[in-house]
RNA sequence: GGGUCCGUGGCCUAGCCAGGAUAAGGCAUUGGACUUCUAAUCUACAAAAGAAGAAAUCCAAUGAUCCGGGGUUCGAAUCCCCGCGGAUCCGCCA
């Protein structure tokens, strides 16, 4: 017999023996959703059930007593898995699983379902659209911005397992003042081709253009500041001397280039008015504009698609922000809103009222809202008839829900106002179901140990910084760890290893806890790493096959000892934990589920002889056990893009 | 000023949505499990002590006002209220 939740099948086992009694025995009482729950140790069996203290008011009599009672009432005789119920404590109801029939029901199951086992699937597949990592293509991806690809992917791989159709779309934000201060400054450079890679090319260039123009504007303003007020002089004296001492800083790290475009630019009266020109040129859809933007963006993508790659991380649709302008998309949307009644205009402006549209609608308590607050008004449209990043991100949903019945968007918390603008912008636009099936999943951006990361000032640390550091890293602990292996075997492990490092790192954590980047955090191979779990892994297969052998004469009633009996509920529990994961957008409780399977493993491992085991029944069993453990390892850390080695 | 998120041993994290038994892991610190060597005629064995070395492992010790204060409850890290600290947003930026 085989099962895809061997867990749950004991669940609702004990649940139905359970309601059964409360059901003869106190049949007013009502009954709570959940009744049962692990127990925070084995010695309390498999399940327990807290309700007795909830009835002990109902009934005016002693938890424990009741506890006995029902106890008493249960009849566990039709149910295998359940070995034994007993009152405890001061009144809990505590439930046994039958090892020899709950063992050999998980052991058979994730054997015959290997690969997929854990997987649960839905009986509502739905086209998902997801959006992530969506960098602007400015600069290289840096570490602070390194968890939105790394959990995008997770979940990606989660809902595909999960039954759904999903795409992975990366925004491509090329509309704008920073790709038309690169486009300026590549021209005026004579549109080299970039020395190594080219987002971090670009990169220099957007860090170094920008800096160059600040000082230039801020010196201008500080010249014409003399009939301003002294606070407001003294403010821009601040900045000017915050961005001389940047602009000291890059001349020294990139003296060509900084010399050369200071050299360029300074020919030039008016750099603003160029960069101005450019982006009316480029939203206009004119060739010339179209050509340079596009050549610009395309050469960081290059870099992006790099290291999206040495990082195995695939997208399947760039959508690009400027298309929706030029296809009148977001004209269109402009005209849509304009023609319903929550839009103003104030000063040439035209203004969406996102509290009317809450309140007309009843939308705040559907969006977790207090009735009190008042929402900010979006602007849709700027005085000089261009429009908004918000407004443009509108029509794009617009668009993706015509691809998908549902949207998640892995985008940063600090977004979460617009992204609420948004979903009362789609309401007022009639789509209110939008809400339900738009999720934005928010994280917190990683930051350096004082600052924040910062790319016009160009203090960021880039991901392929890390990775590097990470492979490095992982290359000495393997030749320390093992040195009779070849260089080539050392260089092989090293990278899967320095890569489901930094990932693991980068997923374990709950997303919305803000994180402080340290090169111990992502670099740990100690225990609670990806590394410490690729072993446990390799360890498996080692026995498997030192062992080479079928376990034929498995006996699974010899699977008594605790080790043994906690290795088994946790694999039995790994659908139950895909479940949440999948509903509840939780990658971390993967990391974190499998993590404790390696410690359990790791724990039965060193107590426990495998292939010397008293007898040949013993053996099989366990042989059995490790290679149930082995699958649930590989299949949790597919979910995470990690690496399951043969051997390390 | 207002909104949102976060606050758990020295450090990092899980648990919080759906309240339940002793707050669970990791790092760090301390000790232990392993191997080798060590006095003289040789060989074998055992023990103790000392020294050196190894480990993507395990065991143990140590260590917590669950940010503070109230409240709800038989029971609060978890729910509610009031504070405190940190992050972030409140643009005709993206």
């Amino acid at each position: 017999m085989v099962c895809v939740n061997p867990f749950s099948e004991f669940y609702t086992g004990c649940e139905t023996v359970l309601k059964d009694a409360i059901n003869r025995l106190y049949p007013d009482f009502p009954l709570p959703s959940i009744l049962l729950d692990v127990p925070p140790n084995l010695e309390f069996g498999e399940l327990a059930a807290s309700v007795c203290f909830e009835l002990a008011k109902h009934a005016k009599n002693k938890p424990r007593t009741i506890a006995q009672e029902l106890v008493q009432a249960m009849d566990v005789s039709g149910f295998s898995l359940i070995d034994s119920v007993q009152a405890a404590g001061a009144g809990y109801i505590n439930f046994r699983a039958n090892s020899e029939v709950f063992s050999s029901l998980t052991l058979k199951s994730i054997k015959e379902l290997d690969a997929t086992y854990g997987y649960v699937k839905t009986d509502k597949p739905k086209k998902i659209l997801l959006e992530h990592t969506s960098v602007n293509p400015v600069h290289p991806i840096h570490i602070g911005q390194a968890r939105n690809p790394m959990l995008g992917d997770a979940i990606s791989r989660i809902l595909k397992n999960r039954g759904h159709e999903v795409s992975r779309h990366y925004y491509v934000d090329d509309v704008g003042r920073q790709s038309a201060v690169i486009a300026y400054g590549y021209t005026k450079l004579g549109k080299p081709k970039p020395e190594g890679k080219p987002d971090r090319f670009i990169g220099e260039i957007y860090t170094v253009t920008s800096c160059i123009m600040e000082v230039k504007r801020l010196n201008k303003a500080v010249k014409s500041s003399k009939n301003l007020e002294a606070q407001e002089a003294a403010k821009l004296h601040r900045e000017l001397d915050e961005w001389v001492s940047i602009s000291a800083e890059m001349e020294q790290r990139f003296p060509q280039l900084f010399n050369k475009l200071l050299a360029e630019i300074s020919k030039d009266p008016d750099p603003e008015e160029q960069v101005g020109k450019l982006i009316r040129a480029y939203e206009a859809g004119e060739e010339a504009a179209k050509q340079l933007l596009r050549e610009v963006c395309e050469l960081c993508l290059k870099g992006f698609r790099e290291t999206l790659c040495s990082v195995e991380i695939s997208v399947d649709c760039w959508d690009w922000e400027s298309d929706l302008i030029w296809n009148g998309d977001v004209n269109r949307v402009i005209e849509q809103l304009k023609a319903s009644p929550y839009v103003f205009e104030e000063n040439g402006v035209l203004e969406f009222d996102a509290e009317k549209v809450a309140d007309d609608l009843d939308l705040k308590k559907k969006l977790g809202i207090s009735d009190d607050h008042e929402l900010t008004p979006l602007t849709l449209v700027r005085a000089d008839g261009t429009s908004l990043y918000t407004t443009r991100d509108i029509a794009y949903h617009l668009w993706k829900f015509e691809q998908a019945e549902r949207v998640v968007n892995v985008i940063g918390m600090e977004q979460t106002l617009p992204q609420l603008q948004l979903k009362l912008a789609l309401s007022a636009l009639g789509h209110p179901d939008y809400i339900a099936n738009l999720t934005h999943f928010a994280y917190s951006l990683v930051r350096l140990p004082g600052y924040r990361m910062s790319s016009r000032r160009g203090r960021y640390i880039t991901l392929d910084e890390v990775m590097d550091g990470a492979a490095q890293r992982a290359y000495n602990e393997v030749s320390k760890r093992s040195p009779h292996l070849s260089d080539e075997e050392k260089r092989q492990i090293s990278v899967f290893v320095g890569k489901g490092a930094v990932k693991y790192a980068l997923v374990s954590v709950d997303p919305t806890k803000p994180v402080v980047f340290t090169w111990d955090r992502v670099l740990d191979f100690e225990n609670n790493s990806a590394p410490y779990i690729q072993y446990s892994h390799a360890r498996a297969r080692s026995i498997l096959r030192k062992a080479s052998r079928e376990p034929k004469s498995a006996d699974y009633s010899l699977l008594t000892d605790s080790m043994e009996r906690e290795l088994v509920l946790m694999l039995a529990r790994f659908p139950e934990i895909f479940l949440d994961a999948a509903e509840n957008l939780k990658p971390n409780a993967i990391a974190d589920y499998v993590n404790t399977l390696a410690d359990k493993f790791n724990r039965f491992y060193t107590k426990l002889p495998v292939i010397k085991a008293e007898s040949v029944g013993l053996s099989d069993a366990r042989l059995a056990l490790v290679d149930a453990t082995r699958i649930v390892f590989h299949n949790a850390l597919t979910l995470l893009g990690i690496e399951a080695p043969e051997r390390m």
